[in-house]
DNA sequence: CATAGATAACACTAAGCTTTGTTAAACCTA
DNA sequence: TAGGTTTAACAAAGCTTAGTGTTATCTATG
């Protein structure tokens, strides 16, 4: 049976999902049932190894095993994109013009730096390297970077003077995200992020958490901070209702982005 | 007489000549002579004009006034290629795996990254978006990115912020540039751009001024620092060798790039 | 040590972007 | 308004890059 990907991105979310339910499959299976190359198949492969969605060893794949489950997020990360693009939309409605805002290292705040233009003038604080390139090109918006050392795997700059610089500037609104959320508190992964994201919070005026509805129920390696020390939080429309209930119960400020409906 | 440049860059630097020595030409003169369309001589001419190279009226362009030939530094720099690049391989032999180096934001200075990667492991610092982008995709680099307000005028971050960070860290080498030296003295025509360098200057071990020739002998508006100041001095091969003598007899610690030979 | 599997190196292809020219419309200036 | 000059919009050509396959080399495992 051979398939047709449209490109090489969607094969590679099929092959993921083909691994995903037969636990495990040899190289020489898949580029037969995709119909493309062996070679292909490896670097196709070598890229979801990665992205922490499936482990390579002698002979195939399998599926990485639950308990590493987390950094599958990262692949999870790429598909969210309809409900990112909603909560981008959402939050554009807390910026206003003039206002100082501060966007910290992640796919969703990158959705909002798009919108920014239409919000000019602006200054916007960050330490993303893509959004400084993406914001750098904007007429309109100033741009604070935030230094530091760069990580590759995040494409940001973290660390001390990170910190440091963070400490040194007052940001009306704070847009920040993490990788999961779940019984009030959000976390994160990664020890040097936490530390960095802290410092934001303690910089910013307004904190304004965003979260796709994927990474609601999770948990990661570090608590990051109680949802209530959020003045907001903004999950898109496909979050469980009753999922929104309980967060609001916990006195979490929980609004809901609705999705596109087209 | 109908030349042919090999590309559109090298076109527009033999436009600008021909415009600099003519004083003004008509567009559709500038066509004929170099075997282009009329539209693609505008089009270059804008580019020209947007460097503050020429001066366009109706029916022609015109070189500018040498009041307003200080941006022509934009233009010079282009061209004087194959001496900073020669500066940079000499520049290369002061740097050593392990060391930190600060580079900051000038054209010069980005020769020099691209030969970084020989050099690992290395500490990178600089405040220069375009040098950020280039070295955060070289592996064995460590970058440390200094942050700051972006000035789209030089692609970089400059301001308190930024200096605050550099006075944080100490690096071994500091590689610096500047638009002019004259009267054992460098000049730069931008305050805040001053401000960064004479920062970095006092976080570095050893300063070496990185400078081609065509540098020397002009002035700015302000003063950075006595080029006793820095350790090292490093001037290409075009330089006028009474003006080297001149340097040395101030105590000046200059050395002379050769320039490729080929 | 033999063999299947994995990687590296090179060449080919397709897609996208840049550059250029053409044509048509807009704009001055006499 | 008639002459040119400039700009805008579209189309063609060329170049660059990402993606893929082939072949050859390397590596692990029985």
């Amino acid at each position: 049976m051979v398939e047709r990907p449209t490109s090489r991105h969607d094969r590679q979310d099929r092959i993921a999902d083909h691994v995903l339910r037969e636990g495990s499959v040899s190289a020489s299976q898949l580029a037969d049932t995709f119909g493309v190359s062996i070679m292909t198949v490896h670097r196709d492969l070598d890229e979801l190894e990665r992205q922490g969605v499936v482990r390579k060893f002698r002979g195939g794949v399998s599926a990485q095993p639950s308990s590493v489950f987390e950094s599958n997020v990262v692949y999870r990360l790429r598909t969210a994109r309809a409900e990112k693009a909603a909560i981008a939309r959402y939050a554009r409605t807390m910026i206003e013009p003039g206002m100082a805002v501060m966007l910290d290292d992640s796919t969703t705040t990158l959705e909002v730096a798009g919108l920014l233009p239409e919000i000019t003038p602006l200054t916007v604080i960050t330490n993303f390297l893509r959004m400084v390139n993406e914001v750098a090109r904007q007429p309109g918006v100033r741009l604070m970077a935030l230094g530091g050392e760069y990580y590759p795997t995040h494409d940001s700059f973290l660390g001390v003077p990170c910190i440091e610089a963070i400490e040194a500037l007052r940001a009306d609104v704070l847009l920040t995200s993490t990788s999961a959320a779940s019984a009030g508190l959000a976390y994160h992964q990664e020890q040097e992020i936490v530390l960095v994201k802290r410092a934001m919070m303690r910089s910013a005026n307004r904190k304004v958490l965003l979260m796709d509805h994927t990474k609601l129920g999770g948990t990661a390696l570090h608590q990051l901070a109680p949802l209530t020390d959020f003045d907001d939080v903004v999950v898109d429309g496909g979050a469980p209702p009753d999922v929104v209930r309980a967060l609001r119960e916990r006195r979490v400020n929980v609004h809901v982005a609705p999705l596109e409906t087209d």
